[in-house]
DNA sequence: TAGCTTATTGTAAAAATTACAGAAATATTG
DNA sequence: CAATATTTCTGTAATTTTTACAATAAGCTA
């Protein structure tokens, strides 16, 4: 970018790092630019902020357009401002991340996007902008949130397993967790309802079925309680 | 702010939330405006982002302009951007906090602030703008920030007693400490350099001196060392 | 019904946290 | 200089939390 007087255009904008869980793994939805700059590579879902138009709700809208996902978990995490991030001008982006049932939804990109896709987040590779610095930071944040708030239910479907759920806890934490500790500490929270079902057409033994009690949650956390993993 | 055929006018700033410890108390540095908007009214101070500045050197330039102070502990916490947040048009905000050594400089204040002073986190009233909720977003990052990295050395002076972190620790958490057990876990650590030194000019008995060996916490940190209180 | 696969459950050892009080060091005062 | 006032400094036992670890149960498939 140029000096004083040279005109200066500046926008903001939004990017959102949309985390499924899917088969064992994190996921993290990228789409593959179809315009310039970086037209044909991947990087986050975003967009500029409309003039009347909060920060939260245009990331909300992000994820909307991308997936047609309402009423998501979203939290903002950083915001970029390098001088030089953006190839076009002053463009400072504020990054958020949602947390999806990954098969609540069919994939329908949008403009800006010729291709959307789920990647393993340990499979994502060199992304547009500096994009893979925002994926990381709100990886990290997510890491973070997951042991101290019961944000992890956001990604797993309304019915779970504890096995889900541990294999939840050790994708995004990256760490492995002992079976029987991991059963007593989270059941020993008495925040999940035991559905009394159980799977169906698995060819083994099926697993008892659970769901998170957020009204439980919400009337415990009233009275100061503190959700840890 | 209008319809969409209006002039959009749009900008960026930064807020920092400069924090001190004095006195037992937590401190908070608020300009008193000097011109509109809220002209007389405290306020964080803040100002806008130049245009081949990056965000946190303008943070860091709003604290020098204030203290005189560099190389601070400075970190971004949240960005503020409600549509109507600022009444001259959209200008959204990025925040930061410092941490500063209280003693160590004489107010300057400068051009769009008439006046300077530490309030105590505890008698803050009604601030201008939006500031009221960033000062508050900032104070809960300390926080939690101050229960899992050093960063409440960066409050006190280079020797300080243990009684004087205890102090800091209880004045940022709003909780009281067990001395003994305080001790204990602090010292456990192996993180703060026993200087052989005690108070001078006290009216009682005089405290060990000690001070926060940075060298070997980042070399801890390297190895995986997780600080926590 | 035998074999396969995953689910489910408990206990003992170790570590961390909590609660709690009295003696020691210095300055001040009479 | 002795008595007093103030704050520093220190240890232990009880409780709670965390960790390590493996055998049996349940349902499915062949």
């Amino acid at each position: 970018m140029g000096e004083s007087n040279n005109f200066f255009k500046s926008a903001f904008s939004v990017d959102n790092v949309i985390f499924g869980f899917d088969d064992g793994d994190l996921k993290v939805l990228l789409i593959k630019r179809g315009t310039a700059p970086f037209k044909g590579k991947w990087a986050l879902p975003g967009d500029l902020v409309y003039p009347n138009e909060d920060l939260d709700n245009a990331a909300a809208r992000v994820l909307l357009e991308l997936t047609g996902l309402k009423n998501v978990y979203l939290e903002q995490v950083h915001t970029f401002g390098a001088v030089d991030r953006h190839p076009l001008g002053r463009v400072i982006t504020i990054a958020y991340y949602s947390l999806v049932k990954i098969a609540n939804f069919e994939l329908t990109p949008s403009s800006w996007a010729s291709k959307a896709k789920w990647h393993s987040i340990s499979e994502v590779g060199d992304l547009g902008f500096d994009h893979n610095e925002i994926l990381n930071a709100c990886f990290n944040r997510l890491k973070q949130r997951v042991k101290s708030r019961p944000v992890g239910f956001e990604l797993l479907p309304k019915k779970f397993t504890l096995t889900e759920l541990q294999h939840l806890y050790e994708a995004v934490l990256e760490i492995e967790l002992d079976k029987r500790n991991f059963r007593k500490k989270i059941l020993s929270m008495n925040l999940l309802k035991d559905l009394n079902e159980t799977q169906e057409n698995v060819a083994h033994r099926p697993a008892r079925l659970y769901s998170f009690d957020k009204v439980k949650y919400e009337r415990l956390v009233a009275e100061g309680y503190n959700f840890a993993l």
